[in-house]
RNA sequence: GCGCCUGUAGCUCAGGGGAUAGAGCAUCGGACUUCUAAUCCGAGAGUCGCAGGUUCGAUUCCUGCCAGGCGCGCCA
């Protein structure tokens, strides 16, 4: 455990122990003793740490905020927790300022624990499957994916550093109706190429990138059209959509996004896992007939209506698929299920959880994140994106034009159900309006002075060696407070499934880093201190680094 | 019509029952003979959409309304 989660931990004990002996004391009749919740202030002249729990007590003590936090503090024995001084506040909080040996200990903790610093077993081991991206595999991802991609991939780094044990899965929808039409239309382009008489299917795919695979696949099969109709079509569909998947994989690979596995529909059709599901639910009395097609009664569980799983002509719907690819999913063990969303798939929240509880699941077991949508601007000009009328920004257009790593952190700035604006001439322009350049300077700033200590022939001393006590300035002790956070950051960002705010915190600590660098010179100083802070630097980068590594950005070196 | 998301500083957004509501950008004023000025320091800027309710306390929770976005198929 980090030394700021320790400290933190004895704080709560104590106080705990405080009310115990308060309650004992003054009598108080308290049924529910709250979770003594910890919280760094706003205001500086607050202290370190914080904490409402008296107020919270008032009721059940029956006694004013502050005469209550009075009486805590007058049983709270400090050893061992490193507060310095202890005081009620305001309508009655406690405020606690502790002694700066503890940061000391932080920065120790960051050197022994390295690229590790920031994690704990907040999850448990938990095991967690993070279903994100999952585009049809009919055409070039879009913008929305590619916001899934960073979120899904950055909340799954979070969660894995605080302890789940995590699982990044796709979803290939390559038995549907899209992956139909695509083959459909793949094979028009075939043919068309052949110069052999074709029908282009309604509602087909007419882009250019389709007549590009036709002509590929025309080397790779030119016999093609010797065989049946439907064999045609069935390795069209298989062809096509194996080779979009390539891409995809290809391009989320550059995104700096690695799937544990990549699921095929097909799959579950070539095992027979639909008629599985169907009959298990038939079984269980939640199927009838009307109209011809057959019906899942999702109403018993909260549905707003009931929803078809075999249409009247024998084909089932993608429900019955996602059904059957979610049982598979517990089958496989996973405790808990994510599943990252764009906003047109709001509407299918209900049905999915209904399909859950008729499955024998809990209904919170699955958890369904939306994200909002994408606003592309440029230069604050709407980029007005129109599928039919082939003007879309594709995810690899969007990484072409502001590389990896902006496009990363706009994404992961907002909280996912916030509606984004991403003005493409920002994200790309090297200015001091973007960012992410700002957090990678810090970083490289260090570099910088770390390389110049070292053609200098100045030694950075070990960490047992360093002279911590000596960092003693503001702006020292307001950074290392800043590292302190990293653990804390991460197990709220993994409760809240909040990936912005590890973007934020990683702006935030370069903001202290930069106020330091001006605030503190580091080569030159007295040796002692000298020494110090070159331990301090080397504390700072090792945080910046792990946390930009979380948000799947670089740490370069130089800038 | 119903459902979901959003409404906080000029702009883009954090926050989330409690102390004087924050950040970045923009604006204005300062700071490089010294480790990278892609930086720092400071200033101004807010009826937290509106109206009720719950509470000792609401910007935060509840209800209604208004505005914007997105959905509502025997498509996926």
């Amino acid at each position: 455990m980090s030394a700021a989660l320790k400290t933190q931990a004895q704080i709560r004990i104590a106080l705990a122990a405080a009310v115990e002996a308060a309650a004992e004391k003054h009598g108080w009749d308290i049924h529910t003793i709250p979770n003594v919740e910890l919280e760094v202030p706003r205001e500086k002249a607050h202290g370190d740490f914080a904490t409402n729990l008296a107020m919270q007590l008032a009721g059940q003590a029956k006694m004013a905020p502050r005469a209550v936090a009075e009486a805590v503090l007058q049983h709270l024995d400090a050893a061992g927790t490193h507060i310095e001084h202890a005081e009620v506040a305001g309508p009655g909080f406690i405020n606690l300022r502790l002694a700066n040996d503890w940061l000391h200990d932080v920065v120790k903790d960051i050197a022994q624990q390295g690229p590790d610093y920031g994690k704990s077993n907040f999850g448990d081991n938990k095991r967690v499957m993070l279903e994100f991206v999952s585009a049809n595999p009919v055409g070039p991802m879009n913008v929305v994916n590619a916001r899934a991609a960073a979120v899904g991939d950055t909340l799954s780094n979070i969660m894995d550093a605080a302890g789940y044990d995590v699982s990044r899965e796709y979803y290939v929808n390559d038995a549907g109706r899209q992956a139909h039409l695509f083959g459909l239309s793949l094979l028009a382009r075939y043919k068309e190429l052949a110069q052999v008489e074709y029908e282009f299917p309604e509602d087909g795919y007419p882009a250019p990138y389709v007549k590009e695979l036709a002509q590929i696949m025309r080397q790779e099969a030119p016999d093609l059209l010797e065989k049946p109709q439907q064999e045609q079509e069935a390795f069209c569909k298989r062809w096509g959509t194996d080779r979009i998947v390539e891409q995809q994989k290809a391009d989320l690979a550059a995104f700096g996004v690695e799937f544990d596995v990549w699921f095929r529909e097909r799959d579950l059709h070539a095992g027979q896992k639909l008629e599985k599901v169907i009959e298990y639910l038939k079984d269980q009395g939640l199927l009838y007939e009307q109209d011809g097609a057959t019906w899942f009664v999702s109403t018993k569980f909260d549905d707003d209506k009931d929803r078809v799983v075999v249409k009247s002509d024998g084909v089932p719907t993608y429900i019955t698929a996602d059904m059957a690819y979610h049982l598979d999913k517990y089958q496989r063990g996973f405790e808990h299920l994510i599943n990252i969303w764009g906003p047109d798939h709001h509407g299918y929240i209900g049905r999915m959880q209904a399909a859950v509880q008729a499955l024998g699941y809990k209904a919170g077991s699955l958890e369904i994140i939306i994200l909002q949508l994408v606003n592309l601007l440029r230069r604050g000009e709407r980029v007005r994106m129109s599928k039919r009328a082939g003007e879309f920004v594709s995810m690899t257009e969007l990484m072409e034009e502001v590389g990896k790593d902006a496009a990363r952190y706009f994404f992961l700035m907002r909280a996912p159900d916030s509606h984004l604006d991403f003005d493409l001439g920002l994200a790309a322009e090297e200015s001091q309006e973007n960012p992410v350049y700002y957090i990678q300077y810090a970083h490289a700033r260090i570099c910088s002075i770390l390389r110049q200590a070292d053609s200098d022939s100045v030694q950075c001393p070990s960490i047992e060696d360093a002279a911590l006590h000596l960092l003693q300035a503001e702006a020292e002790l307001d950074l290392i407070k800043k590292l302190s956070e990293l653990p804390g950051e991460i197990v709220s960002a993994a409760e809240r499934r909040g990936p912005h705010h590890i973007a934020r915190y990683a702006h935030e600590l370069a903001s202290s880093f930069h106020s330091f660098y001006t605030h503190c010179r580091v080569l030159g100083e007295e040796e002692a201190l000298q020494g110090a802070r070159l331990v301090l630097l080397k504390a700072v980068a090792q945080v910046l680094q792990n946390s930009l590594r979380l948000l799947g950005i670089a740490a370069p070196e130089r800038m």
